[in-house]
DNA sequence: AATTATTTTTAGATAAGTCTAAAAATGTAT
DNA sequence: ATACATTTTTAGACTTATCTAAAAATAATT
């Protein structure tokens, strides 16, 4: 249907158009995917061609319906296969990313059927992303910043907001996954750094880790 | 590491390598790919510059050890999806090939090792084709042909020789399928068609199917 | 408002993979 | 062995996706 690179420009503008309220510049979308603003350009007409974007010169783009239901039909594929990585062959969140933007292109719309019943019919992925429906809508989840919570509160950890393998590795380093109980004992005022109980443990986390740490508080 | 059109050329050259003594011809290749005679012989010299064929001009290609390597990774990637997709999603072996054909590409070491751990190191695929090991080396099974066997032995269902879609479809709808008992009742010489006993059936197939039938003796 | 800076687009080039049509080499038959 | 047929290669063109460098449009600053 579509190349595996019209799909990751569709991706990429789907993920940039949540944090742009107009248009999303033709350099956001360059930087995103690591090419040339003039790159960018000649997909964009071609994407703009195909009726999967909103396209005025020098005024950015915006997803059509048809393109937001493609993009979220390609991240549904990718959360898929992260869960299927992790639950069934056994790695560990940090190492996912990689394989699954390859296996995201995989054209079959039975096997990504399959997959999600072999899985159970996930609603979030490794790192507490919500994975869309077939329909192309997100499972919603009230879930807040580690760094929004109160001394005293805690919560469940769902999800992480920087994904990049650094942090994952640090986070499991310091006994940090989905579905652990942490509470917050101390917030200190000067740097806005947290001493939170994890299992037995307690440590101490800056605000860089606090501030891309998702809770589900109940 | 390769193009998946290189990894596509490869897999075409290895499977018909087995079948020709000498050199593989350009046309059997370009027939095989469903491709022209002149697109075959620009990725031949490339394939040629990568040291992955032999190839003398007019002569026809052979592969390299490096390309055989290549070659059996290929297919062991394609296999282990395969049983993948049977054993785990639930497909028929019917409807494997084309998925398969895209996932074999997918790049990852790791990957490929994980699968083959989650599936218990398979040795045969669902057509009971062998799975090369990680070093390129092919299990053997010593398998005969329904149509070489004598009127009263019988044996069990281990592969086919074609495996086309409509072939395997002929063999599902006639109860056929890989570990089935199967037991030669008539040997008709005229034609070379067979009655033989599968469960508590009695079919008649052609020579054409029995040609195409392998079965594990013992 | 005019100038400077930044962003975006155009124009032209490159690489991979494919094709058609014509030329060259090889194979076959009288 | 000469002529015909087939196979294979070459030459040139096309498509997709990318790039650099230059031009055009928009934004920012004095």
């Amino acid at each position: 249907m579509f190349s595996d690179s019209e799909e990751n420009y569709l991706k990429a503008i789907f993920h940039l158009e949540r944090f742009s309220r107009d248009g999303v510049s033709t350099n956001a979308i360059a930087e995103q995917m690591h090419t040339k603003a003039s790159s960018v350009t000649d997909m964009i007409k071609k994407l703009s061609d195909k009726k999967l974007v909103n396209y005025v010169k020098y005024q950015g783009v915006t997803l059509t319906n048809e393109g937001k239901k493609t993009a979220a039909k390609i991240i549904r594929k990718h959360r898929l296969w992260e869960v299927f990585l992790v639950e069934k062959l056994d790695f560990s969140w940090d190492e996912v990313h990689e394989i699954a933007e390859q296996l995201e292109h995989i054209e079959s719309d039975v096997l990504i059927e399959k997959l999600d019943k072999h899985l159970d019919f996930p609603k979030f992925d490794p790192h507490g992303d919500p994975i869309p429906s077939k329909d192309g809508t997100f499972p919603e989840r009230d879930k807040v910043l580690l760094s929004e919570i109160k001394v005293g509160e805690s919560g469940v950890c769902v999800g992480v907001k920087d994904t990049s393998s650094s942090f994952l590795k640090f986070l499991d380093k310091n006994g940090v996954a989905l579905g652990k109980k942490i509470k917050v004992l101390e917030h200190e005022e000067f740097d806005d750094s947290m001493r939170i109980q994890i299992g037995n443990e307690s440590i101490t986390i800056s605000h860089m880790i606090a501030s891309n740490l998702y809770l589900k508080t109940n």
